[in-house]
DNA sequence: CGTTTGGCGGTGGTCAGACCACTGGGTAGC
DNA sequence: GCTACCCAGTGGTCTGACCACCGCCAAACG
């Protein structure tokens, strides 16, 4: 009773789980091939391919054929596209709801920017490139919604979270595919434009005033703002 | 060039995804037989199985053997451990910092409380019954960690997100196994013990009282005094 | 007639073997 | 010395097979 048999890929997920918990495994390393994890585990390769393409959907590793520095499953340094998979799988299963997304990077991103205008000298190198670059009034509405997803992770590493900046990418491409819809329906695109241009300006330069309530606040207003007009009545 | 040649298991992946987002596939329903799928998209069994391996972890679908009502890959209707599982990965893989982690909870949980605090009525029926069992002298703090688990849970399901909920069960899953190493460290539980449920009936009062701010700071404060308590030098 | 029991079909779980594509390095030929 | 080829090792995929498990149903039994 008490001895379920484990399922042999759980074994191979949890002895490399182990390993990097234990340090055997890092950042960079390259995991043993296939056919060696199989007959080391015991269990065959198509049990051991299951768990590295849990591995790989979640980012965790990077799987190349041939041979040399890019082939075999390495390990990836800084984690990307996981947690994206993660809620953009969760939203279409109608697990999550996208106004809860929406609401929980509000959440995210207003503790960004109240940390950031609570620091000291918060490094906003990479923040003003990016506002600069969204000031071009020639950006077609594609390349905007672009640099405006640039701008808030840059909000994001600014801070220093990794797994802040994880999550917000991964809720903001969760739920691309539905504002994408909407970017196409705005009838006044450039007012739409300057609206959220002037909205960045403001954000950011509260947190250079160091008002970290009104920096929450903006950053609030202008996501459910922006929210709001993509998924504005159509009719 | 363009065409880069869609790995099979994606191409399983992809489908069933954009079955999920088409309505195609909804909660309780089950996946065709992982053969019938293989032929139907012209892929190999093996490969399928290892999409649905992903889907599984990710906590997307439950596989059953044997035949019946609870046989096949049936889609969960509510999300569970999907996003602990990625959480604790990446934590294991070095991509995420503990204190990025602890960070990251704190942000979510204080807009939890603000949230609550602003609501009209918020239903604490659970919150308050998690609340005064906590208030038993006679528990082992084993006892006491799960019950203080359950009422951060509380919280967040009070305020009605489901992707808060997802995420600060995952985050708080993914470092238990770093916090039950400090939990028996603590010299004078007793004492951290009341401590934290002083606390705890502080932030629940406040929410009840609408002070939005104060429960924040509460919360941040709660789980800071939390942490640092359990990963204290152990000299 | 009611009950038990056995087999049957369909499901996921696993393994073994084979073949392919790709890459890098070593070697034979120029 | 340079070039072109072949080879070994890697992941990627498919096929076929076998097993464990479970519900269903019919046959056998009382």
């Amino acid at each position: 009773m008490t001895d379920a048999p484990a399922k042999a890929w759980r074994i191979v997920l949890d002895r490399i789980e182990s390993d990097l918990m234990s340090g055997e495994l890092g950042p960079g390393d390259r995991l043993p091939p296939e056919r060696e994890l199989a007959t080391t585990l015991g269990v065959g390769r198509s049990s051991v391919r299951e768990a590295l393409r849990v591995l790989e959907v979640m980012g965790l590793i990077r799987t190349g054929t041939g041979s040399g520095p890019t082939a075999g499953a390495i390990i990836i340094g800084t984690p990307s596209g996981g947690m994206a998979a993660l809620l953009r799988l969760q939203l279409a299963a109608q697990s999550f709801a996208v106004e809860d997304v929406v609401q929980t990077r509000i959440a995210l991103e207003s503790a960004v920017v109240a940390d950031l205008a609570a620091a000291e000298s918060p490094d906003l190198v990479d923040v003003q490139r990016v506002l600069g670059a969204m000031d071009d009034p020639s950006l077609s509405p594609a390349e905007f919604v672009v640099l405006d997803a640039q701008l808030h992770l840059a909000l994001a590493e600014a801070a220093g979270n990794g797994v802040t900046v994880a999550m917000m990418g991964g809720l903001r491409d969760a739920i691309e595919g539905y504002v994408a819809r909407g970017i196409r329906r705005i009838a006044d695109w450039d007012d739409a434009a300057a609206r959220l241009r002037h909205e960045h300006h403001q954000i950011v330069e509260l947190i250079g005033e160091g008002q970290a309530d009104a920096a929450r606040a903006a950053v609030t207003d202008h996501i459910r703002g922006y929210y709001a007009t993509v998924t504005a009545p159509t009719e």
